[in-house]
RNA sequence: UGGGGUAUAGCCAAGUGGUAAGGCACCGGUUUUUGGUAUCGGCAUUCCCAGGUUCGAAUCCUGGUACCCCAGCCA
């Protein structure tokens, strides 16, 4: 898979060229700037491409930046998975990993300046004061009876709240803004507020921890950030971020430029809600490959490729309220893998067929290509003996006119070795097949039988030495499209009851040897990876990334369809 | 009902006054020892709606409509 950067253009990247063009920007400096309280997703998938492509095209740089400004909600775990996503990813950040909370001398500095300047003052209302002061959406807010304290008290209280003298809540640190704004954002915003937490990076050196408003767009600016990219919700806070570096000695002057964050169907790209689903046990970690968690994508089998694909598929706009269909990813993942992914033959649910015209103790071995179009990829060997598993899917045995597989007195090709004949359904006491017994035609290896045609090829593994190997079979998580579109009911109610079912499946022996993380064509199934936590210790274990398109699939829901419709007409 | 945004096909999305790109999905043909892949063809007389300007409008103007975001000491 190509790690080309995108060409895709986008608003954001034909006004970084316009600029350029114009002369009117420098270095272009991009960053990527997650909260550490959770697993990066989907969505920050589109937002890293977005900014380390950026950096890339006009050969500039991307920082990764923790935005560690709520020590209540973050953790080292965190900090360390976001890393290791960004670094699948296929991107490199430039310099070190940076942490807002580097910047928290210099952010209490400027602080301390806004209160000389009359721009910010110690508020001692509640929680549920400021909120009552603070007016509507429809009504202006009022002053806080605090609003006019002197700089030297504001400085002294800010300095008592910094050491630890008041508790949570006591106090606050405001900017000095405007009551009455029509923008709730530049009513007199909270700067510093008191936390006595420990700090996974300054430990207990802080009492008071700056809001993510006082800290964005300063960090941008000591980081030299050009270009300040983030989701819509935060457009309201753009005077604001404005602001303040208007009123600091800030040494950059960065743009912020926001952009539509991605919905998926079928799925949620809300860091909360995962974290109840994980938190809840309702799926197996960060990590379940039902999540859409970059390292869910990542167990499911998603390439870093794909990925970045599907990111360029879907663009990046300013348009909101959309819903782009889990389709594309699908396709992103399966181009990538129907090039680069070797075949290989899986039964899920195996049926067993006993050969009879094959002798007991015979044994064939055939080499097979390990990709219909790579010659690069090593060649495999499957052999072939008188008893073999098919799948129960391939046999029916009242078949309809276009079912192509097994049935009784039907032929059917067995893929990369011979066709054979369906002659007696062998059935235990209660009516089950068990068994299939079928005769082999030895003119057809390599060649196509006289005087007929047989459509259909099924794959197969030899009884003997097939190797047995545990699949799962993820579908999506959630029903409904939009599982948390109905704000007062309960996304989970929309859970998929079926959105894991596991199999006890035979492979093919040379799967024997399947590394973690190993991507594969199950020819005909779909495409598998070795889960990379189970698939060890002489374990077979694969995730199903994503079916192969079924036609037969859909040929028989119309089939279906027209018999119900046939019932009622 | 204050403020800030967004509307182009089932979905995503180009397009910036010269006569609607592309991708996904879908439908059909061809090839095929994967009902896969590949390949060929189809899929918006019209751009949220209504007026207006213009030789010419998705693009400009006026007035509507729908949807999204904001009242955390979250980010």
């Amino acid at each position: 898979m190509t790690t080309d950067t995108s060409s895709a253009p986008n608003f954001i990247r034909n006004q970084i060229r316009d600029e350029i063009d114009a002369g009117r920007t420098g270095k272009i400096v991009t960053r990527f700037p997650p909260e550490p309280n959770g697993f990066l997703h989907i969505g920050h998938a589109k937002s890293i491409c977005l900014n380390f492509g950026l950096a890339e095209q006009f050969g500039g740089d991307c920082h990764l930046r923790f935005d560690d400004t709520n020590p209540a909600k973050e953790e080292q775990a965190y900090i360390d998975a976001i890393q290791e996503d960004v670094s699948w990813l296929g991107f490199e950040w430039a310099g070190p990993v940076r942490f807002a909370s580097d910047y928290f001398d210099q952010l209490y500095a400027w602080a301390q300046h806004l209160i000389r300047e009359g721009k910010a003052y110690v508020d001692d209302l509640s929680p549920d004061e400021i909120r009552e002061y603070r007016g509507t959406l429809t009504e202006p807010g009022r002053p806080s009876p605090y609003r006019e304290r002197a700089a030297d008290e504001n400085l002294d209280l800010l300095e008592r709240m910094r050491t630890g003298e008041y508790a949570e809540g006591e106090k606050v640190l405001r900017a000095r803004i405007d009551m009455a704004s029509p923008n709730i954002n530049l009513r007199d915003p909270i700067l510093y507020r008191i936390r006595h937490a420990r700090h996974h990076q300054t430990g207990d050196k802080w009492k008071i921890y700056p809001s993510y408003d006082f800290t964005h767009g300063q960090s941008d600016a000591i980081e030299g950030v050009s270009h300040s990219i983030c989701t819509l919700e935060f457009e309201d806070h753009r005077p604001l971020y404005e602001w303040f570096l208007d009123s600091l000695p800030v040494p950059a002057r960065p743009r912020q430029i926001e952009f539509s964050r991605l919905n998926l169907n079928y799925t949620l790209t809300s860091k909360r809600k995962l974290k109840l689903l994980v938190d809840e046990n309702i799926v197996d970690g960060w990590d379940d490959p039902r999540l859409p968690t970059i390292s869910g994508l990542r167990r499911r089998g998603y390439t870093p490729g794909s990925i970045r694909k599907f990111s360029d598929m879907i663009g990046v706009t300013r348009a909101d309220g959309g819903l782009v269909d889990i389709a594309m990813l699908y396709h992103a993942i399966r181009a990538d893998l129907e090039d680069n992914a070797p075949r290989a033959m899986a039964v899920l649910k195996p049926l067993k067929v006993v050969l009879t015209n094959v002798p007991e103790d015979h044994e064939e071995v055939y080499e097979v290509p390990g990709h219909p179009a790579r010659e690069d990829m090593a060649v495999r060997k499957v052999p072939f003996t008188r008893e073999i598993f098919i799948d129960h899917d391939d046999f029916m045995e009242e078949a309809p006119k276009k079912f192509f597989r097994l049935a009784p007195g039907r032929e059917v090709r067995l893929r990369n070795s011979y066709v054979i004949r369906c002659d007696e359904v062998i059935k235990d006491a209660s009516g089950e097949i068990e068994a299939l017994h079928c005769s082999v035609d030895f003119d057809t290896l390599g060649k196509n039988p006289e005087g007929r045609k047989v459509k259909g090829v099924i794959h197969w593994v030899s009884a003997a030495h097939g190797v047995p190997m545990e699949i799962r079979l993820y579908d999506n998580l959630f029903l409904e499209e939009q599982p948390d579109r109905d704000k007062d009911a309960d996304f989970l109610d929309h859970l998929n009851p079926d959105s894991l079912v596991v199999c006890r499946a035979i492979g093919e022996p040379s799967l024997a040897q399947a590394t973690p993380e190993s991507r594969f064509q199950f020819e005909r199934v779909g495409y598998f990876c070795a889960d990379r936590h189970a698939c060890r210790d002489g374990q077979l274990v694969f995730n199903r990334t994503v079916g192969l398109k079924d036609t037969w699939a859909k040929v028989q829901k119309q089939e279906a369809q027209k018999q119900d419709a046939g019932k009622k007409g």
